[in-house]
DNA sequence: ATGAAAGCGCTAACAG
DNA sequence: CTGTTAGCGCTTTCAT
């Protein structure tokens, strides 16, 4: 039994093979002008005294680190829950490892994160902005390290992204309470200033214009994509003289927040009937019913890891925006009875 | 307008200053034994150039890299979605990164990453092994990068651990469907080679026998942990003679597939109630009544989080295992309606 | 208290 | 095809 080292290098390596270091990195790196005789020796050595690349060394010669940095509102959210796991996916398919960061919807810890991930020497970002307007990136822009968008757009510079077709998806949710004869439809949307926010409102407003019915102000509420916003709204709307018989909620986390305010009303589930987008938490309300549109939220993670390795391979590439269809209409719970 | 470099090294700085870069590092690292004046002006000089450290260095030199590696079977399992928040807040706390890792419950996959958080000289990893028998732990305690087990336990060896009291957790929800009237009570649990599968059967068994009733070999089925082998057991149970009138189920996923399968039989939701661990994801079928353990999810990435900085800091300390408590019992949907 | 210099482990010219 | 060598950017003795 050979005395294995603990952690051997390169250049024990080397010295057990009889050749030089560069030999050996060759072998590592699959140069085809090395002499397969001694290729076959230098593998040998490799396995016989259980070599490990050392990554660290090697990001810091090549200057470049097979790591990405992902940068979301909060993991625990399940619409980024499965964005992540795309990303990771997609990213694990190229070589990339996934360095995770939750800004919390907070533009100072996001920006904390940014330089973070900016020491770490991370090959790019791929990042949901908490603040369109107020989300800094400079810190990647600057010392050149390519940046993703997902979800949302930043107002801060042009970059590769990928996003939802918002308004479509908002359009279709609110054709369908049209549909099936709902005359006072309010929208719970998110803050005018974010890309989803003005976009959902659009899709929604559209939708009532395009079927002949006139947009009450009255009933459409701004919110924040927080349960608190979504809950105050709830009791905002329902201070009118005429309640709505219809909501379409901005987000998931709101819905959670309007959902409680509505049991706090006692108000009919099937009196009032409620979408929201993106998937949504097991939550202690679930006897509600309601529509959820579901866009392929796991896709928006690979397309996102593609556009990015893609900008890593060819920073010249032109800029590019992904838009996934708004998605398909999931129907949870007990709907039909609300319409009976 | 300083013509500012593009990324600004540490020789820039002490150059700029007028200074040895032994002296900026000090700075940089807050040796105290360093004149306030010439800090002050390497301080200076340091946001002027608007230097940026590169950890990549910094790791190399000095053999230690401020980053951690999280192994899950799923980020997309809400379980592990909300036990990763809990790690990454923790880290983040202590000033480590997060290297997120996929496993899909494949040993293979899950080596690959192992040798990849090597490859990347992460300082610790954290893990829920996809395998307690056949996960390979080797790369990691080969080189003495110390692992924290979470959720299950591996038998490759002894590791700081935090895992919850599953025993107590089964034998809870067993004991309150006995004391709601519940004469058959079905198990479907996961493999035994598992720590949570063995754990969790015996809990259910401890608890028929406390109540002084006798375990019927018919009702316990060991499955899988996979939505289609919840899916499966429940189609098992039901080619009984005697259906079970209730069913304690070892996980999340394997949840989904059974009420699939209970919906396909038609099996009426009040004839026949479920309980379930794990924060389960919004689902097709909420119409069902539903028992759910939560326990404190977050924490145990918390305490892992802890527990592995606590071992990077002092690697001879004693190892630790934490229990969490097997946590609260949530009702989910319109339990009451099921015991009417 | 400060600086000079060695070197972490690897890669990539460059030379042969 | 192979080896020599010079660093990547930082920290840390060891002198001074």
């Amino acid at each position: 039994m050979v005395s294995r080292l603990i952690r051997p290098k390169l250049v024990d390596v080397a010295q057990h093979a009889g050749v030089s270091t560069a030999t050996v990195s060759r072998v590592l790196n699959n140069n085809p002008r090395v002499d397969p005789v001694l290729a076959q020796k230098v593998r040998a050595s490799l396995t016989e005294l259980g070599y490990r690349m050392n990554n660290v060394a090697r990001s810091l010669r090549r200057q470049s680190n097979s790591v990405v940095g992902v940068i979301v509102p909060d993991i625990a959210n399940p619409f980024f829950t499965d964005v992540v796991r795309g990303i990771g996916d997609g990213l694990h398919a190229e070589g990339y490892m996934l360095l995770l960061c939750n800004s919390d919807e907070d533009v100072n810890l996001e920006a904390s994160y940014l330089r973070l991930l900016g020491a770490q020497q991370v090959s790019g970002v791929i990042i949901a902005p908490a603040d369109s307007l107020r989300s800094d990136l400079s810190e990647m822009t600057s010392i050149g390290t390519p940046v993703v968008m997902i979800d949302r757009l930043s107002r801060s510079g042009k970059f590769d992204s990928v996003v939802i077709d918002n308004r479509a998806g908002a359009s279709q949710l609110t054709t369908r309470f049209i549909a099936y004869g709902r005359k006072r439809i309010a929208h719970i949307g998110g803050p005018l200033r974010t890309f989803t926010g003005t976009a959902r409102r659009e899709g929604y407003i559209s939708a009532l214009e395009a079927a002949g019915m006139t947009v009450d102000a009255a009933l459409v509420v701004e919110s924040d994509y927080s349960e608190e916003g979504g809950y105050r709204a709830v009791r905002e709307l329902f201070c009118q003289p005429e309640a709505p018989d219809a909501i379409v909620i901005g987000n998931n986390v709101m819905t959670l927040g309007a959902i409680r305010a509505l049991a706090e009303l006692g108000v009919d589930p099937r009196r009032l009937v409620r979408a929201s987008f993106d998937p949504l938490p097991w939550s202690t309300s679930q006897q509600y019913s309601i529509l959820v549109l579901d866009h392929e939220t796991m896709r928006m993670g690979t397309e996102a890891a593609s556009l990015l390795v893609a900008r890593i391979g060819d920073p010249a590439r032109d800029i590019e925006m992904r838009w996934l269809s708004a998605g398909t209409i999931e129907v949870f719970s007990d709907w039909s009875a609300a319409f009976q």
